[in-house]
DNA sequence: TATGTTATCGCAAACTTTTGCAATAACTGG
DNA sequence: CCAGTTATTGCAAAAGTTTGCGATAACATA
């Protein structure tokens, strides 16, 4: 049994119902490279089934969240989502300034989780994970670039006209 | 110098201009208690000063989270802020069922940010971090009502219909 | 105080994401 | 295989947020 029919299993098991759309979506998200984003999901989907709707590429992603067959991740302010790979499971750091998104093994977050669990009893979403920061070499590119905060902004985001 | 002119003078020496609309947003986020949603803050904007558009309102504060006056928390699905306190800054945990914000200190995510900076040279932003997740009581509250993960789903967040 | 530069504003429109609702189709039990 | 129940869909519209652009106003300089 391939992955992708045990997540079909699992949302069914769950009560959930099995339709061509969820099928379909599931196919492009198993199919593309990484991360993708709402937009290209649903251009893949249409060239198969051109009467799905982008409000069902939505829902269905959402679900698919919910129950943790695949992985949100906000890339400047768009979501994106990634097959979840059960056992090999990782959180991202998305930078802020470029925009990529790095892979972070989960083994630097347990720690964390077990500490707001015991201080809190709160149970945090380990699962759809994401720490926004600033990557390596972009921090490296805003130092050599040494101008003014206000010059920086205007390089990292657009904020200043 | 209060805590306001603090920020305001910060502002300008970062080259920002002080503007009447964004001392009146920092008036307002200054004087509500804890987070604002963005309506309200606009809201009582535009009591003070009616032609005050909504896109200034978003720009304002996304300025002010930027340079650090602001923190940014999401609680569903939509932005609130709050003034940053500094000295006495704390992060958010969000309870994706009840939607009540938790203050978090800072002192749990040193240790963290340190990891993520020795292993990648990743600088997360630990200025605007927020975990999502659920709370004691929401998670005792489920455990009780033991119904099918369907039902459950129904209640937390009303996925299905 | 007058003048020039340009960051900021208000407006309108776009974009992303969510939601209400009637029609449809997936599952269940007979 | 048929009928009943209801989760899911497509459509349309709303809600939340961002963006382009010309006009305005804030700051700097003289």
């Amino acid at each position: 049994m391939t992955s992708q029919e045990q997540s079909l299993h699992y949302l069914q098991s769950l009560g959930y119902r099995l339709t061509p759309q969820r099928l379909l979506v599931l196919a492009i998200v198993a199919g593309g490279a990484g991360h993708m984003g709402v937009d290209e999901i649903h251009r893949q989907a249409r060239a198969a089934y051109p009467y799905l709707d982008l409000a069902t590429v939505y829902r269905t992603l959402r679900l698919f969240k919910q129950v943790g067959v695949v992985t949100e991740v906000d890339i400047d302010n768009r979501l994106h989502y990634e097959l979840t790979a059960p056992g090999e499971k990782h959180h991202h750091m998305v930078c802020r300034a470029c925009h990529r998104a790095i892979n972070l093994s989960p083994h630097y977050l347990e720690e964390f989780r077990d500490t707001l669990m015991q201080e809190f009893g709160f149970e945090p979403d380990v699962e759809h994970f994401t720490v926004a920061g600033r990557c390596l070499s972009c921090r490296e590119m805003a130092a050599a670039g040494g101008g003014t905060a206000v010059e920086a902004d205007v390089g990292d985001d657009g904020e200043v006209d």
